[in-house]
DNA sequence: ACCTGAACACCGTTCAAGT
DNA sequence: ACCTGAACACCGTTCAAGT
């Protein structure tokens, strides 16, 4: 409806969401400034005007994607509320789960630490507070007598990468090499948590 | 000593070379191949003559990757050779971390899908072996009687997820954070493989 | 306040021509 | 056989100028 082509209305806005499906459909290495200028009709040099380089636009997306983790996790740890310190552990992997395999190209986004700039506190912060949220579950389940023996650090890191693999497996489309139905991927995505968190309970 | 500007030598070699230095300074994203002719001393049309495009070049990096991994494999299965299925099983993921963590720029290469073209056999076919291996291994274990109960498929990807996560979590610098002596981080990434062994074993 | 237009120093890749 | 030189169509980013 407005044809301007000055004020484009929200353009940080559309260069996000262009970004998105451009790099769903190219990958990240691909995405060029020009070419989200182009798709959203302004010059070269506007998208500057809202993020100071490609690295910026890209960790934007990345925080926006940490939004959706974040809640992910919050939701997973709501449904577990009423369950022991295991269970709970559990959850933080299935919010973790069910978000990277509804928004593939968030977590790629997420996980490229070539493209984006980490250490921004609204990144790092929360990727933190997701650990140490795993790390008290983790560690109440040892002291509740929840867990076979072990080094507790070690059985909280393995259940780390393990839910982080999965999600990278079923991402780059290996469940069915490996003999997996890739119909549900997350339903397989948690059964296999499942199995992790019955091998290391007393 | 030969100052020739013209023919190289082994200009092949200088290339792959030089791109596994740079891409270790720099990463990835910022490798060119007008950059690498530099580094060589040539004109920026003379790596064309080796790698017909900048994704050929680190397809044939990601190959050399692929030796080394195959390699490593090989050795610590030797080593387990008069052990059992689950200890051979144990072997392979040992191999890949030994591996993952003495060559870490090696494993962001082969592991970086969008720069490389894994379709080529020499990676594909040997990526399937070593898959091919570890399912016999599991399957031979679950034969044996030495797993718990459970699916012997999701404790195969389990093992597999957890391995590639520890090895990913290590390069990316996530060891002190999760609270693990990163001064070693080989013996603490075996470490953790050996309590998912423990876990699964009956 | 927000965008354009032109510019600068880069890319990957091709191709005719040189040795 | 192997490399150069020049060219083409791109990049990210800057900055003075326009509205």
């Amino acid at each position: 409806m407005t044809k301007d082509r000055y004020h484009h209305g929200d353009l940080r806005r559309a260069l996000l969401d262009a970004a998105l499906h451009y790099i769903e459909a190219n990958g990240l290495a691909a995405l060029s400034m020009r070419e989200l200028a182009r798709q959203a009709g302004v010059s070269p040099a506007a998208p500057f005007r809202h993020f100071e380089s490609r690295t910026a636009l890209l960790t934007a997306l990345a925080e926006e994607a940490m939004d959706g983790l974040v809640q992910s996790v919050d939701a997973a740890l709501r449904e577990a509320a009423q369950a022991g310190p295991l269970m709970q552990f559990r959850a933080v992997g299935v919010g973790f789960l069910r978000w990277a395999l509804a928004h593939p190209t968030h977590f790629l986004v997420i996980s490229s630490r070539a493209y984006i700039d980490f250490e921004k506190p609204t990144l790092r912060e929360r990727n933190d507070r997701i650990r140490a949220a795993m790390e008290g579950y983790m560690r109440a389940a040892a002291e509740a007598g929840l867990l076979r023996a072990g080094d507790v650090g070690r059985t909280l890191v393995g259940g780390r990468a393990l839910v982080y693999g999965i999600a990278r497996m079923a991402l780059d489309g290996q469940f069915p090499s490996w003999g997996l139905d890739a119909h549900n991927p997350l339903d397989e995505a948690t059964a296999i948590l499942d199995q992790y968190i019955a091998a290391i309970a007393a």
